[in-house]
DNA sequence: TATGAATGAGCATTCATTCAT
DNA sequence: CATGAATGAATGCTCATTCAT
């Protein structure tokens, strides 16, 4: 879709996570049904046209948001899980890492949630559910782990982390670092030996 | 908006059920923002006008789509965890009669899930999680669970459960018998003493 | 359009006179934008379908309410001029005759000027104009009135009467005797030797 | 709704002023109930989606129409009336030059009056009846009027000038400058003492 | 680099009309 | 007589996209 690792100007680059911004504000603000170029432009002061110069196609745009924050998010987690030596406290900085990320920047989860939903873009969490999957099954193996389906695991974590987002945004006053924190002890629970 | 008195002719509730399928098969098909009348219509294999004929407005067509999934859901739940005698019994009939019921109306849930997501149909799913927190504060006090978060662990259930459905959808031959067994001993595990 | 001087049967006959009815009092409602067959059913309390049957086209239905009218108002009007026997007491049997029909089926005039000016209707008003003209003219030759421009004579009172429903209906509380008497004087002044 | 602030380009400026004429034709050769973007997009030679990008909405392009015909109506008029010293000679003044700006504005009068009269656009007329009505008085009062109702005649001058305009634009060969002093003569008549 | 203009496709909805019963 | 069902055409309007500048 978009020109991928051309080299792109300083002011490029601005102008790019400017409407990206924009974008985001818009689908929290007026929700995806009435995120329109037009409403992008207008949130980011510029014309439609500007936009469709940056970015060629909505479709574009807004895969380009879904990448941004999936970058971000992966390049917030993946210290804090290596950092973890036990396939455990892996599970424990995944998730907690993971939830904290959340709800520093619920809002563009929840726009990136709502273009997924509602667009059948390529699967960006992609593999998301594999890795995850992977990790439970080397901690079963190393014995860290007792005995239960890791896929469904895997596919459970998924579900209780994405789920949250929507919990957190909607309960603006929640101790997210408490709720981060029960997660993973329930799943520390429903994983040890 | 629609027929509140059932005062339908057979050849409309049938006509109606004909295009409430078409929304479903729709919207999973191509996702909440590609369903416009037109291509539910062209599903069902009539004209946009007759779709409207029968049900004056899009809203009223999806809330028809919920409406009539959402009732048997309950009523099928409902029995079985009354039967239950312990509240880890109750919970584990919970999980289980929710994902058979889920596996069994796969295309159904996915599909109301979207129409709630996107737009603000009347809160069906209403206090599920307040019900589950009930649950698990009583197993709790009878010192059946362990201690946690009660709060969490409720939303975090119906997040795996909702969750569970777009899993269902996407991986047609996983055995669902087995799945549902799985979350059960895993929510097990999280709250047993 | 309609089926002119076909016997119709008594419930046939009442069916018209309740549609059109109907139709009047839709218009004047809900404005001739909004008059459809579905509204004027509704407000007869019969069904889309049923209209159609008695007047096999919405034009079909909007020409009866204005013949109805029409009739009505020139069965009113001719006794009281014929009655009247210079040209100058004809001309105030005329006006005087014309507005208070007017003033006592103010909605039936209303919703008549309604369709006529959103549908190029055949124009009823017709020789109306003429008519006058020919009045104006037998007046002045026999001696009553003034010389002035017979055509322009008759288009302006014309325009004043057709005028006055608006201002009638408007106004709710206007004494229509008065008035139509004033612009019977204004008119016996403009004319007379 | 439209722009405010004249920050018009030039194409933006005639392509407008196009449109709008367009729009004119289309009331006066198919009824205002047949008006729609489609019909004035046809008659101006462009698409729907081109007269929206100029007007936004309908009634915005409606608007506009009134908004170009009614302010220099007023601006022909009232030198005109303010040069005359008499009443009776403002009355003519008035009578003549409102009819000789109908003449000459004819098709663009009439559409005015066929979207005043369909949709309640802010009543621009305003108070000119109100304003004729000080002007019989005052005549009265200064002893050139004879004793005649002043609102009803105010009333029916307004009316038999409103109606002028569909009656010249129905006469394309009528000589208005007769017309205009035929109609200015039977109201001296009417109202001299 | 940015933008004004233009446009075709699509949207939900309304409506007059036809047809079979 | 009356009506339920069905439908094509049209309406105002939104939008992503193209193009010339």
């Amino acid at each position: 879709m978009r020109s991928e690792s051309t080299k792109l100007t300083r002011t490029q680059q601005i102008r790019q996570q400017d409407l990206i911004a924009a974008a985001i504000r818009v689908i929290n603000t007026k929700g995806y049904a009435a995120t329109s170029i037009m409403a992008i432009a207008k949130e980011a002061q510029t014309s439609k046209s500007t936009v469709m110069y940056h970015f060629t196609s909505k479709e574009d745009l807004l895969a380009a948001v879904i990448g941004t924050v999936y970058a971000d998010g992966a390049a917030y987690m993946k210290p804090r899980i290596d950092a973890a030596t036990t396939m455990a406290a892996k599970l424990e900085a995944y998730i907690i890492s993971n939830i904290e990320y959340l709800a520093q920047h619920a809002d563009q989860i929840a726009a990136v949630h709502q273009i997924m939903l509602n667009s059948p873009l390529a699967d960006y969490s992609g593999n998301a559910v594999e890795l995850l999957e992977l990790l439970f099954l080397r901690g079963q193996k190393a014995g860290e782990f007792c005995d239960f389906d890791a896929r469904t695991m895997a596919v459970s974590l998924r579900n209780v982390i994405d789920g949250s987002s929507f919990y957190i945004l909607e309960n603006a006053d929640l101790d997210t670092d408490a709720y981060a924190r029960s997660v993973a002890e329930m799943f520390t629970r429903a994983t040890k030996k």
